[in-house]
DNA sequence: ACGCCCTTGTGAACACGCGCACAAAGTGGG
DNA sequence: CCCACTTTGTGCGCGTGTTCACAAGGGCGT
């Protein structure tokens, strides 16, 4: 019996509009770089990749933030998706893991510039404990709890086997971690409130397998209505 | 005035469904490992996160592998997943950038382990060209296209800088590849019939960051409709 | 100041995927 | 042999997301 809306106040972004927000900022920032003041949906919806219609009205759930005519202020708009992304703020983020995998991640260019700080890298593993990555020390996972309350550390990334992932997901979120990135092939059981994000490997290894099965399967001409052959 | 279904050969599958199958066969072959005969849509929707109803239909769409009363024969399924998916031969994966991510990725146990085959290794920095990683020698980016034809390369694998993926991207494709599997953050043009898959760190992260703002903010009661607090 | 042209923002139809709920089908016990 | 129980396979309604097509709006040249 209650009602279907508690709050009007549901300015809710579609959850697939939130995955291609960021990659329209990206494309926005490299115009910014060439000095573009302006772009039209059209054009950047074609560096995007997606539908230019789509693309207004992904970007109508922020305002309407375009010119009719002249298209959109491509700093305001960096400003305005950025702003609803969170990333005006930054976000601290421990990383467990330490392998190859971990040390990509913490020399990955996408961390420290916008938005997010690695508060933290963590491993079990004895051998690598002394080691620099990245410009911080690594730390003993024991250290975990206290890393995430003191720097308030609100995205976990997991870069463990898979075998110790459930267990350092489980002292992420006991020690107040709401948002987890695992990278570790195992499916993460969380409580409600928990929001955890996965990137798997040999997932998409396999997707691709079924493609081209099906592309070497009799049915040769694929392309269901393409967007037609170049 | 072409009729809509040109081939009534149609045995395709959602892809919602076949980015599900991965994930259902590795829950398999660890029940199976275990030592496991039979299990139920249930059991299986609860160790893989799904809707068991889902389940059955996406198991449904392969063909009826079921026993009423029973459940599933977990080897059997676990070998029809696989031929569906394409895994009863080997794809020969060529992974291009040889830093840390794509050091992590040769190390990668999904590989060589279920149908996946690591025919090369190629970079560009003169300063790697000798190493041998996961048992293989760094080759240098110019072999590209031999090696996509000696050894059948059909999968791609970019894990470049940036600036350097669509440019081996574009030689993938010249040479053959059909299935392109992109870690750069960047948004590759590729001509119709060519698959490609992008894994993207920095939009993971930053879509968590737009969930972590949600909760931040006023909204406290998030969980809509949720499965129900534990 | 007017009108043409360009681009946005969105209404409406359509496609897809999800999950409930139930009939069909097979098992095992008595 | 029959019945009660378990589990599959699926028809159907619902919600989300995508696309087309177009009216509304704003700039710019004359």
């Amino acid at each position: 019996m209650t009602p279907p809306e508690p709050r009007p106040r549901d300015r809710g972004i579609p959850e697939a509009t939130v995955a291609r927000l960021p990659v329209y900022l990206r494309a926005l920032q490299a115009l910014d770089d060439r000095g573009i003041l302006t772009v039209s949906s059209e054009h950047l919806a074609e560096t995007t990749g997606v539908n230019s219609a789509k693309l207004r009205k992904d970007l109508s759930h922020l305002g309407s933030y375009g010119t009719r005519g002249v298209g959109y202020e491509v700093e305001y708009l960096i400003y305005q998706i950025s702003r609803e992304l969170g990333l005006t703020q930054d976000w601290s983020v421990a990383i467990v893991g330490v392998g190859n995998l971990g040390r990509a991640l913490a020399n990955y260019g996408g961390f420290g510039t916008r938005g997010f700080r690695i508060a933290a890298l963590l491993d079990a593993d004895t051998a690598v404990l002394g080691d620099t990555v990245a410009g911080l020390p690594v730390g003993h996972i024991d250290t975990l709890e206290d890393v995430v309350r003191k720097e308030k550390v609100s995205i976990g990334v997991i870069a463990t086997p898979a075998a110790a992932a459930q267990e350092v997901c489980d002292r992420f979120v006991e020690a107040g971690v709401t948002s987890v990135l695992n990278f570790a092939p195992v499916v993460l059981n969380v409580p409600p409130g928990v929001d955890v994000r996965k990137v798997d490997l040999s997932i998409e290894l396999q997707i691709l397998a079924f493609h081209e099965q099906r592309k070497a399967d009799g049915y040769a001409g694929l392309d269901p209505f393409g967007k037609g052959p170049a």
